[in-house]
Parts: C-alpha cells; structure tokens; sequence
DNA sequence: GTCAAAGCAATTGTATACAATAATACAGGC
DNA sequence: GCCTGTATTATTGTATACAATTGCTTTGAC
C-alpha cells in the first residue's frame, strides 16, 4: 500500500524526501510511540543516509506538528490523541461538505466517471469481503471528491487529514456493515453531485464523516470525548 | 515589526531559526517577487551563515507554500493567487466559526481578559490611527480565538492560513472605516463567547471572515472571481 | 550521606568538502 | 544557418568534520 504522500511537497526521488515520507508513514502508523525520542544518527543509520537529509526531513516534519523539536536537546513524536482523531473529524465533515459543495459545479466527465466506476466496484468487493480493494477505494473516492472541488487549497488541506487519520482508517472500514453502509453514502453524494444539488451533495458529505467518526466509536476504536 | 512568526516551531534563537523568519518576512512583505530564485549561497552570504541552516529554513518555507523547491534546479518564490486568497477566506470562515464555537465552552479567563483588553485597546489606536498597532491587535484577537478553542488541530491550522494571507492583510486594516467595523465585529463575537452564545458566536464569527473578504475586493486589492 | 562542581560522553548546530545534476556555451558536422 | 553533442560552469544534494550544548557521572568537600 504506497500512500504517496504530501505530493508536491516531498520528492520522492532525493534522500531527504524518502526519508520524510518514511518518517511520516512510521509515525502516523504507529510505529514510533508518542514521545519516542528521534536521534539523527540512528535514523540516518536505519535508512543508509547521512544525517543531513535526516534533518531536513525533521524540519518538516516538525512543521507538520509530527514530532517537536527542542533546540539543542532532540526530536519527540508528537502523538495523535483520541480528541485530535476526533477534531479533524469534525473539521473534515465541514470541510468535506465544501468540497462536495463546489465538486457540483467544477467536477470534470473523466472525474465523474472514475467515480462512477469507484461505487460500482466498491459494490463488489465490499460483497466478496475484499478488505484491501475495499480501502484503496474508499481511499480514491474521498481524494476524487477533493480533486473535483476545483480548489488546490482545498484539496491540499483535505489530503492532508486523510493521511493524518490513516492509522485509524484501516481499522475501520474492516466491518462488513460500515462497507456496506459506506458505500450507500458514495453513491448518495455522488447522486446528488451529478444532479447538481449543492445543498444536498454538502449535507451528504458532512454526514458521511459523522457516521465514520460515529463507527470508529461504536467499534471503539476510540473513545469518544 | 518584529512578527515572531509561527512560535514554537521556528527557534530564533539558532541561525535556521532566524534565516527562516527573516525570509518568511521579506516574502511576505514582497521583497522577493513571485518566480525569483532563491540561492542557498547569496542568502547566506546575506545573512552571514553557511548553506545548511539556509537550505533548512527552504524546507520550511516550502511545507509553508511560500517557496517551491524543484529537485536540483532551485528555489522560487510562490505567489498568492486571487483565487487561493478567496478559498482560503471561505475556508476560514467556516473553521473560524468553529472556532468561536468550541471557544464558548474552552476558553480561559485569561484568555477571556486578554481579549477583553484586546477589544478595548483595538478602539482606541483606531480612533488615533496606529496601523501598526491595529494590525498587530488585528492579529492578536485572531490568535486568540483559535488558541481558546481548545483545540490543537483547528488552532494550527487557522494559525496557518492567517500567516498565508499575511500578505494581503496588511493592506487591508489601513482603511479606517474597515478599521472601526471590524472591531464592531470583534467586540460581537466576545459578547456572544462571554453569554455563552453558541450559535452566534459561530454566525458572527463566520460573517467577520466573509466582511474581511468583501472589503479586500472593495479596495481592489484582489479581483473577485 | 548530601550537595555541588568539574569533567566526560552523547547529541545537536553549523561549516565545509565533495558528488551529482542541470544549464549554458561552444565547436563541429551537415 | 541550424542542429547536435560535448565541455564548462554554476547550483543543488549529500557526507563529513568540527563547535557548542546538554545531561550525566564522578569526585570531593562538608
């Protein structure tokens, strides 16, 4: 599952941008706990780098509020807490409705019908209990509403909490009955972008995040505030 | 104008620090040009440091979107499209909302004070037309209202998008009748955060961003779309 | 035994050296 | 004249060397 991260922003093909987006990925899966101290060498060593690239890529990082960098002392993994899953949860439905919102009036044919095709074969695999098609999927169909918002800042920020919450994601979609239920929600906000009901599609979009926050919870894989 | 940008992730105390501020203020205050060609060894020469705290402060400035760095070619500085202000002010506008929202039950009573103090000394450098000290106040109050929304994420990310539009606020408070409104507003969206109002706080709070737009397009600072 | 100060080890901060890449200029062939 | 390939140069990318800082340990006085 390559998440190609941040694109734009990391290059991939430098050190300094593998060692970022590798950084990134271990954070926000788990592997670095909160708090785990970062050193220079050691990460350099683990990824066959000298320290410069490592901390470039810590700059960033630290921008990105994933790890606080104390000057002169070291670099500690920020964590993501239950209410930090819970906030961009918030922020993504309101958000995610805007995007629906403007995807009415700036969605393209070729996006439309990706996204077509994204419900159709959401449809089957969530039938055959296809876990891994059934996340890239899910994956697409938010990024293609993103895409189709026409606005750059916009999809910028929304990709980025995509990421953000990715360790949760994978979890969540698991249940046969979120799949299904998630999948009812695609194709709803998809009907009502293709019928250019902004009001609709908005509503739509927003709900759909409160249901995924909702399932997270039910299934408890956080705990509500 | 010292600006003390972005607290707690730049140190000013180290060269990188202080690279990083002095280029994210001579971007914004439009002393490199959108398309110029930043050079690690001409800004350190400037600035009297090596490369390496320069192309540290590059990565920075490019996760903050005022630079873009193309893989062995150079650093360029971003402009701020019209249509990026615009998004940006409507995204605002929402998480603000928000913000004001979640503010009526987090915020503090220093918090509460300070903006009370905020609100009152903001009327009085209005009256005397201190541009400097409005637009600092302006700040201030902004900051304020993230920071007492209790919540990391909506305060970064607010904080983000206010140091995006730098630029372009600036011009904007000069104005003295936008100047005298706008605190009018302020001082609505403290009332409504101080008798617990919820929902207005988030409608009035909303209706600021949407003001503070409509008034840059009056001046014709940008183009509306 | 306790506290403080000196020294040591480890780590980050910065400068510099070297490698790789990209842009430019120029020469030669057609 | 124009295209192409090559050499040159300038710039970025990375590694390493050195400086500064921090934290810890050890030592000594009391």
């Amino acid at each position: 599952m390559e998440e190609d991260v941040k694109e734009g922003t990391s290059d991939k093909y430098s050190l300094r941008g593998r060692v970022f987006s590798r950084l990134r990925e271990d954070i926000l899966n788990g592997k670095y706990d909160e708090g785990v101290e970062l050193r220079e060498i050691a990460i350099g060593e683990e990824l066959g780098v000298s320290r410069t690239p490592v901390r470039e890529a810590f700059r960033q990082l630290e921008l990105e509020g994933l790890i606080k960098i104390i000057p002169n002392k070291g670099a500690y993994v920020v964590g993501i807490s239950d209410k930090d899953v819970r906030d961009i949860y918030i922020l993504r439905s309101r958000l995610e409705g805007l995007a629906a919102r403007w995807a009415v009036d700036h969605i393209t044919e070729e996006q439309m019908e990706e996204m077509e095709e994204n419900v159709y074969l959401a449809k089957f695999h969530t039938e055959k209990g296809h876990n891994e098609q059934i996340f890239e999927l899910d994956n697409r169909f938010h990024e293609l509403l993103y895409e189709a918002s026409g606005s750059k800042i916009l999809e910028h920020q929304l990709k980025d909490y995509h990421q953000y919450v990715l360790r949760i994601r994978k979890k969540t979609l698991a249940s046969a009955k979120r799949g299904t239920q998630s999948n009812l929600e695609h194709e709803a906000i998809l009907e009502a972008i293709k019928n250019k009901n902004a009001d609709d599609a908005e509503r739509l979009a927003h709900e759909h995040m409160i249901n995924a926050y909702r399932n997270m919870i039910d299934n408890g894989l956080i705990k509500p505030e």
